[in-house]
RNA sequence: GCCCGGAUGGCGGAAUUGGCAGACGCACAGGACUUAAAAUCCUGAGGAGGUUCACCUCCGUGUGGGUUCGAAUCCCACUCCGGGCACCA
């Protein structure tokens, strides 16, 4: 063996035998136990960053380790291909985004190698392929079938930056979630997936995802944001006039309604922008609201503006005409676009009564105390009905049952529920997507492209020609004959969104070159639900959302057989520098390539996992590397110092060492045992970090041993040998060298995980702490199995502790069994 | 405003169930090796004080209170940092 620790050599070595070997691809083995690690596909913007690295040196940890461990695991990785960024480049560079993002994939695919990590490269995908987006269109056509695909004509989210549609999910603070620029409202025909008819399922099986975090849980129950309450039918002009429906989640309130609401969206008031004084006020204050972008207008403290319709309508249950208002905080797109206002029993309402100088009626009473005599403030909280009519003296719950049921009997309203969460829009106007599978005809209007006429392939477009709606400027492709006809049609020139690629790819890893069926569902059965899914929290409600979605749509079609794809969501903390997200703007940016060249891949797997637990954000600092650098160093020389006693080729490999020579082999081989069983134990927790720490501490101790006298060989090479296969999740090259200089002649990433012994990790003495009130004040050896009053009398007799108590009364001694004694004196 | 997370040496962090705070690593200091440096190896270290040091005392996990024999850990109030939600009727 060489006297250096040349990582070059070794890690380009090993890399090249996993490869040829086939060490990491699987199959489906029924006898065997399996474990799914799946880690968020990265896009492929040409360069692995330290993120990146942290989130797959991690994924790889553990699928190593369960491999290790002897399960079946399948480890994938692919590419989510398609996308803006492309488009933009392309623009920039002349080139077309198909070249550009596969140049890209290439580069990532060569700097993933290069870090050693475990995938089955057989299944690898890239989105961007006709091989995968086929099935995209396969799932549009089955959703369109069952009407969960739909187009209609509304107010959508627009980036300008980006030239196109965005869904809800995807403006964060009313700028859009890539770029980020200013997200206007625009009138615009688009695809939309009724996600709506999925929210109960979406919110009802939260409970099922027992291992996701608890935020995450929290953040899609917020989004998907379900309230109860009834929907109520207000009538134009009088009994008997036209309806306009409002959503209210205090029906018992509805007594005390003195005016309505429409949002300015709202259909009804189209027709009242007449050339009269009304139309004229209320023209003038469309055009305002108009000016105010939505994250504006949904502020907390944005200004509330309203108009009078001069129109009255009818609350059937007070049997009185109220006016109708129009005005910027009440929204088109939750409820039914209108509310009735009970300014003295919501904030909102209140404020808006007074500054227009709107009555205010108390219909609720707190059932405890009196009521404040002159309200400054809404009075919100369930109380006591008054001045209701039949309902009076009902306390707030009862009423809001009794007056649903009352409504239902009447025929004007019912309790139903609302929920926050909108359909998706996946429409985009860009090129570099999935095409929307679906003709348009003159005769027979919209028609779904036939299954066997997909894919739709999207034509080759340079990047001088992209720009707005790219697709609807190709003749070529937009110019078709109807599927239904055989006349003249012209294709949908809308893309989808790149969330729908990435909502489903997990499952098209268990069957990558499948070209009969998007998923076969005995790979699913075999290798789902995933074990461990890690990425960072960002996809809380956007990717993680979309894929539950996804997959009961799926469970619906008949295509797969779960409720929920994944067990455990991990979400990894994010890499930052000097305490902010690293970017090339910020000029903070660590290019792993340049660790890699000077310390190699070992070392930065090594140390990106030791630093800090995974869970939490990282301040990278690279000073930290060395550290790891050294202990792979200090154990290489160890191999080296010893070489000359490992089993060489042909001789047998020692069997497991009898430590019964020395106190000092005694003291090694308890630790060694300790180590396993910790290694293992912070593995399963996810606690990488601390795994690492206790293999150095074995290290530490291996070289106290053999500094201080001649070390027994076969305990030596037994403990080396245990080093190495624990190391192998986290620095596998290293492993594997060191594996074969100590003899082995298997790979070490197909050996089995050690298990440890217990008699042998046991300890034979302790110490524990004696304290005084709480101080520890001495500590005593005793034998490892030293029974609870044994250890009471050693401390009393102990010299430093008589000194303690001496002069005082003995009150109590609580002894925690081989760990501590604490005598309380007075 | 509401909800969630976090705060531990000079730094990253450890402490699995309320039981010896500071594992492991970095940086630092001293020493060995060397002509010298790098690399490597050894040693030291939370802070303050006393004894003249290898023993002892006090303080110490963001702040202030509390529960407990005992609190980084549990409870209450607060400060700061990070994240999410925020006119949702």
């Amino acid at each position: 063996m060489q006297e250096q620790y040349d990582f070059r050599t070794i890690e380009s070595k090993w890399q090249k035998r996993w490869e040829e070997n086939r060490e990491f691809a699987v199959a489906e083995n029924r006898n065997q136990p399996k474990y799914y690690v799946l880690e968020m596909l990265p896009y492929p913007s040409g360069a692995l960053h330290l993120g990146h690295v942290r989130n797959y040196s991690l994924g790889d940890s553990i699928a190593r380790f369960r491999s290790m461990q002897g399960f079946n695991v399948l480890h994938p990785i692919g590419w989510d291909a398609f996308g803006l960024p492309a488009e933009n480049a392309a623009i920039r560079h002349q080139v077309p985004p198909k070249t550009w993002t596969l140049k890209n994939i290439e580069q990532m695919k060569q700097q993933c190698r290069r870090m050693g990590w475990s995938y089955d490269w057989h299944r690898e995908l890239a989105t961007c392929t006709p091989e995968y987006y086929r099935w995209n269109q396969w799932f549009f056509l089955r959703m369109y079938e069952k009407g969960l695909a739909y187009r209609s004509r509304g107010s959508v989210n627009w980036c300008e930056e980006c030239q196109t549609v965005l869904a809800n999910e995807q403006v964060v603070n009313g700028l859009c979630w890539r770029c980020p620029s200013p997200v206007v409202q625009k009138e615009q025909e688009q695809w939309n997936f009724r996600i709506t008819d999925y929210a109960e399922q979406l919110l009802q099986d939260l409970d099922q995802l027992e291992d996701w975090p608890e935020r995450v849980i929290t953040m899609q129950r917020n989004w998907i944001g379900k309230s109860v309450g009834a929907r109520v039918r207000f009538r134009l002009g009088g009994p008997s006039g036209e309806g306009i429906d409002i959503f209210t989640t205090r029906l018992d309130t509805i007594c005390g309604a003195t005016f309505m609401v429409l949002a300015p969206e709202h259909p009804m008031v189209k027709a009242w922008l007449g050339d009269d004084s009304d139309g004229r006020r209320l023209k003038a204050l469309l055009e305002q609201v108009r000016r105010q972008d939505r994250s504006h207008r949904t502020a907390d403290d944005a200004e509330k503006l309203g108009a009078f319709t001069g129109r009255y309508a009818w609350n059937p249950f007070r049997g009185e005409m109220i006016p109708i208002w129009v005005a910027n905080f009440v929204l088109m797109d939750y409820g039914t676009g209108a509310i009735m206002a009970v300014p003295a029993h919501d904030q909102r309402d209140f404020e808006f009564a007074r500054k227009y100088g709107l009555p205010v009626r108390t219909v609720i009473e707190p059932v405890e105390g009196t009521p404040s005599a002159p309200p400054d403030q809404a009075f919100v909280d369930p109380g006591r009905l008054v001045d209701s009519g039949l309902f009076s003296g009902l306390t707030s719950g009862e009423a809001k049952r009794k007056m649903a049921e009352y409504a239902a009997r009447k025929g004007f309203g019912e309790a139903t529920v609302s929920y926050r969460l909108r359909d998706w829009g996946v429409s985009r106007q860009r090129y570099w997507g999935t095409p929307i599978p679906i003709v348009y005809c003159s005769r027979c209007g919209t028609v779904p492209v036939p299954e066997d006429q997909l894919p739709v392939v999207l034509p080759r477009m340079e990047g001088s020609d992209l720009g707005r709606s790219p697709l609807a400027q190709v003749p070529d492709f937009v110019r078709t004959i109807c599927p239904c006809c055989g006349g003249p049609a012209r294709r949908e020139t809308d893309t989808m969104d790149t969330f729908v690629d990435s909502s489903w790819y997990f499952y098209r890893y268990t069957d990558a070159r499948n070209s009969e069926e998007a998923i076969r569902r005995d790979a699913v059965r075999y290798w789902f639900p995933v074990d461990i899914y890690i990425g960072g929290v960002e996809h809380a409600i956007l990717h993680l959302i979309y894929m539950r979605f996804f997959t009961k749509v799926m469970r619906d079609l008949g295509i797969v057989e779960l409720d929920e794809p994944v067990r455990t969501l991990f979400t990894q903390g994010m890499v930052i520098k000097d305490g902010a997200k690293m970017s090339k703007s910020l000029g903070n940016v660590v290019a792993p390539d340049e660790i890699v060249q000077k310390y190699g891949a070992d070392t930065l797997r090594l140390f990106i996992q030791f630093c800090a637990p995974p869970a939490r954000d990282l301040d990278w600092n690279d000073r930290g590397l060395e550290g790891c650098w050294r202990f792979l160093g200090r154990l290489w020389r160890l191999l080296y110092r010893y070489r000359s006693d490992w089993p060489g080729d042909g001789m047998p490999v020692a069997g497991e060492a009898s430590a019964e020579s020395s106190p000092r082999a005694r003291i090694l081989q308890r630790k060694l045992h300790q180590t396993i069983r910790k290694v293992t134990s912070d593995l399963e927790r996810l606690h990488q970090n601390t795994a690492v720490a206790a293999i150095m501490e074995l290290l530490n101790s291996v070289q106290e041993y053999v500094d201080h006298g001649q070390p027994d060989r076969e305990l030596l090479h037994e403990t080396l040998t245990k080093i190495a296969l624990l190391l192998a999740p986290f620095a596998p090259h290293f492993a594997e060298e060191m594996y074969s200089i100590l003899g082995h002649r298997h790979g070490i990433a197909s050996a089995s995980w050690p298990r440890h012994d217990p008699d042998l990790a046991r300890e034979e003495t302790v110490e524990f702490a004696v304290q005084v009130n709480g101080r520890v004040r001495s500590r005593i050896q005793a034998p490892a199995d030293v029974a609870s009053d044994k250890m009471e009398e050693l401390a009393l007799a102990d010299e430093r502790i008589r000194g303690h108590i001496e002069g005082r009364n003995v009150l109590k001694v609580i002894v925690i069994p081989k760990r501590l004694v604490n005598v309380v004196a007075r």
